[in-house]
DNA sequence: GTGAGTTTTTGTACATGTAAGGAAACTACT
DNA sequence: AGTAGTTTCCTTACATGTACAAAAACTCAC
């Protein structure tokens, strides 16, 4: 892979124009400032001075340049802070902390369907989190599966929350959800006709966290 | 919308000689036979005998017609079916039962990101866990929120490894999560190098019914 | 210098979703 | 019959990601 001369690689070949560095800055610059949706690699290659080809040899496609800026960003984000010292309360500060970071940052659902490691970035977090269910008394395997239903969760709010948004923009007819409930029998779905009044508010407000906290005090009870 | 006469509607315009219920019906052989990534536009209209732009005018574009598949899906992979008694028990085969039948049809995560209510077909399930929550002795509201929570954890899982696995295919370099344990400092990550090995056969094992108990658990523990 | 080998860049080309505008096929009213 | 109105359909055109192949720019061995 890499040679182990003091001067990196490289003796041979075209010498290179831009760099990957160079493009993933780019691309962060343009969606910074004008949304993921005006991230094009002709529009890239033109604003970096070069052809929409030759980026290819910098990311393996489109996909790959949006992980990589997935994980630039989560460097900037994702920096350590102090946490309780509670074992219980610090899984749910960092759970919390992951969270808030990519809840804030609506173009990242299109590659946040990653694994569980989403980045090197996030690893201090991810590492409080298992050694905060450890620190509970659950043995290391039920840690790490108690990570992952963590990020199960908490990836699937944001995916959900941030679809469902872009959805409703740009479509004035009702929800989906609006008309079910507009045509729900009580007689066949009592509980849902009861709620389906109050399903709106429930649904707008932000109730990740009761939601976190139940899944953990489940996660302890279990383990 | 609709005029109240007997026969539905339609005095005027040209005839059409295609229908929406054709065009699912035959977006659906292309997936079932095919694949996913076999349906364009271009194809399904040819296999139907029309153009590409026609079929605009009986979904509003692909991704509606994809969410019309996956509802079409729900129709026949989530009949009514009888359930445990005991209420936990019955949010827990429910929800299970949601979860399989989506898990089962990986096309669909491209749209599954959708809000917690993706087709009417599966109201049927949707009902029995509000119900079963309630039953449990959760308020409505908690119970709605109750079920909000699980959808996330139960979409989240599926989208989560239903990406994984297609980033995996046809890409023979190891995981990212391979490479992150590879160059995990045990020093600083001391809990993740302690799971590192037992990551692999955690993430690969189906522990979607346990997360989704513990889950449950925390959330009638809270009600 | 010359040629081989290697890496990066470029040019061309294609498949795809879909916007825009006009043609076609029908009904209703005169 | 003729005209207006309405709905559906078709043609053309464009933006986008990216495959493929050839050209360009460099190093090294001779």
């Amino acid at each position: 892979m890499q040679q182990p001369s003091p001067t990196p690689r490289k003796a041979t070949g075209r010498p290179p124009r831009i760099s990957r560095e160079e493009v993933v800055e780019t691309a962060r610059r343009i969606v910074a400032e004008e949304g993921v949706g005006k991230l094009t690699m002709r529009r890239l290659a033109g604003e970096i001075g070069s052809t929409p080809m030759a980026l290819y040899h910098h990311v393996r496609n489109k996909e790959e340049l949006l992980v990589l800026l997935l994980d630039d960003y989560a460097a900037r984000a994702l920096r350590p802070v102090e946490l309780p010292a509670d074992p219980r309360e610090r899984v749910l500060a960092a759970a919390t902390a992951i969270h808030d970071a990519l809840a804030a940052c609506p173009w990242i659902v299109e590659v946040l369907a990653a694994d569980d490691l989403f980045s090197t970035h996030a690893l201090w977090y991810v590492e409080r989190i298992v050694d905060g269910l450890v620190d509970c008394g659950l043995s290391p395997e039920r840690a790490a599966q108690g990570y992952r239903a963590i990020w199960y969760y908490t990836t699937g709010e944001i995916v959900v929350r941030a679809t469902a948004a872009e959805r409703r923009a740009g479509d004035d007819r009702p929800t989906y959800r609006e008309q079910v409930f507009a045509a729900l029998d009580p007689a066949e779905y009592p509980r849902l006709a009861q709620v389906a009044g109050r399903w709106e508010p429930v649904t707008a407000q932000d109730a990740y966290g009761d939601g976190l906290r139940a899944l953990v005090t489940g996660l302890l009870a279990a383990g």
